[in-house]
DNA sequence: AGCTAATAGTTGCAATACCAACCAATTTAG
DNA sequence: CTAAATTGGTTGGTATTGCAACTATTAGCT
């Protein structure tokens, strides 16, 4: 990390929001590959389905909280879905302003083969850490997230 | 970090690739404010007007491979940033393909700016983490990248 | 030299992202 | 009870992205 806070020069390549982003990226780019190769599916479109396999029938702005994409977007990708008959939507009795969304049979089935190779994923990153620095990392992780939030305006 | 991987429901809050890109995303959006509100400049530029300010008169396609910003992006970018008369280019003499590019002295009193104002940010980031956390922290982001970058197909 | 391949950079186009405006249903406050 | 404010969701406009095709120049091969 870089130390000296009054230093003229930057050196972008130690510089903590560079490197993140650019790890990010990466991580990122390889499962995109995956989902977009096997299933066709947006690292978008895999998160609304994650989400709705963790809580079914929850509505769009749920999963917008949830997932952190923002709305227009979401209800987007949520058409797409539809489209493609992966989820399923209806009004909510108590509320029709709101909708309830659920996963479709289909959406089920290519949720159920996602979930594993996802995991696999994972597994192969970490399998460049010990348990130890696991749990390290992910602790830190947390930790910073917090703190970045905190330093919201 | 999720453990099981022959879980069937994925806990996407815990999935390693979603928290890296979420947190990278929160990170990076703070910063992107402060260079969009005080200087009009967007994350990309930036980093195009950091590497510059590190390594003076080097071609776009350096730029390129230093930053990962890809090429038609980055010409786009170069081009607004001379609009701009933050950054000048000329033909290299010995392959008129190629341009040097160095930022301008506008350029370099805005670099000059907006460098200590990075490391201030990212020191109030760090600010969450004991020197040896941020050094382990440091450490586990080099060796994940190496990883993932070893993963590619 | 002359032809082919590779490289630096630009541009076109389709997909995606983001913000703001908007509609409809519901809640709140007087 | 009703007008105003809020909430859930969609849509329009615009900027950004990313891939591929293209131009121009240089390098490599025979």
């Amino acid at each position: 990390m870089s130390t000296d806070t009054n230093a003229s020069i930057l050196k972008l390549e130690r510089f903590l929001p560079y490197r993140l982003s650019i790890l990010s990226n990466k991580v990122s780019s390889l499962v995109a590959d995956i989902y977009k190769d096997k299933f066709a599916i947006s690292i978008t479109e895999w998160r609304i389905m994650a989400v709705l396999g963790e809580y079914p029938d929850i509505s769009a702005d749920e999963i917008s909280t949830k997932t952190q994409i923002e709305k227009s977007i979401l209800s987007r990708s949520v058409s797409r879905l539809l489209k493609r008959k992966l989820i399923e939507r209806e009004l909510a009795e108590d509320d029709r302003r709101r909708s309830v969304i659920r996963l479709s049979a289909t959406g089920k089935s290519v949720y159920d083969e996602i979930v594993p190779l996802s995991y696999e994923y994972e597994r192969a990153l970490l399998q460049c850490f010990s348990q130890q620095e696991q749990a390290q990392f992910s602790a830190l992780i947390d930790q910073l997230y917090e703190h970045a939030n905190s330093l919201q305006v």
